[in-house]
DNA sequence: ATGAATGCAAATAGTTTGCACCTAA
DNA sequence: TTAGGTGCAAACTATTTGCATTCAT
């Protein structure tokens, strides 16, 4: 399960195969971005990075999670409330997502029949499959367990 | 496959419920909807609109399409490249997407084996399931088919 | 008459970009 | 030394909103 390589080290080797520049902000950036959590919008990012170095600008971060998804290391998202979300990759491993309309909770699930019948859909119409999104949105069944449903 | 109402009818019997108003841009931008294709997006619906009643501004389009989401009339898509796409909603029809990422040819696709699996996610993860998001991105694979391949 | 709808322009939100300065290689 | 990176502010894009006016009921 330990990855051949950190995440800091794969960062270090994209870097220089695109012949870009290692910084002190990139890694910053990505030790906040694993250690913050999951499904994070670029604000919550920049808040992170800036609880350790407030130098550290909006467009810099915005610019850094891209070179991130470019180099594999995190996978974009995107709900539908107007953010962009970044989640950090684990190689060789696909999910879907479950989100609860109410608590905004994520639920991440893997569905291998379902990947199997998208495959087929694709070859069907002549595409060659390169990604896809699928989420589920529903509500809670038991609003106590909910963390934050409608108060109203 | 003739609907028992007409799209117009459709709206004014919503209209009326809600006690809102008719209104000729209403009836027009449904028309012009309609008329112009499928996964429009605002921009798109909006010059088929103004072909007709070049007074009608952008801001009541976008408060119409809204208007027939909730109505029920259109859905609305987003295919991340940033902006909302309108289709007309066919009733108890469903469909998902299979999008070329060269031509932007837009394909619909319908597996129900896909949606019962859904189902049953949604169902051992507690949430009640109430609308999904399923899209497919690819290449067409046979690219003198594909009408707008990248040039370069 | 009166509350809803419209059209315009201004505001917003998320994201991108131009540019002068900085820094890794 | 010198391309690439950074931070700031300004620009951009899609969309929403405030408001005076118009219109359906």
């Amino acid at each position: 399960m330990t990855p051949l390589l950190t995440a800091q080290a794969r960062l270090e080797r994209y870097i220089e195969r695109q012949g870009l520049k290692q910084t002190r902000q990139r890694s910053v950036i990505l030790e906040a971005f694993l250690a913050a959590g999951s499904h994070l919008s670029v604000e919550e990012v920049l808040r992170a990075v800036q609880a350790v170095q407030p130098a550290i600008g909006a467009a810099t971060v915005y610019r850094t999670l891209k070179l991130f998804v470019e180099a594999g290391l995190a996978h974009e998202r995107n709900f539908g409330d107007g953010q962009a979300r970044y989640e950090a990759a684990h190689d060789d491993e696909h999910h879907d997502h479950l989100i609860c309309t109410d608590c905004h909770t994520i639920f991440e699930f893997e569905e291998p029949e379902i990947e199997r019948r998208q495959a087929e859909v694709a070859d069907k119409h002549g595409i060659r499959l390169r990604s896809h999104r699928h989420e589920i949105y529903g509500e809670c069944v038991e609003r106590e367990r909910c963390p934050r449903w409608p108060r109203s």
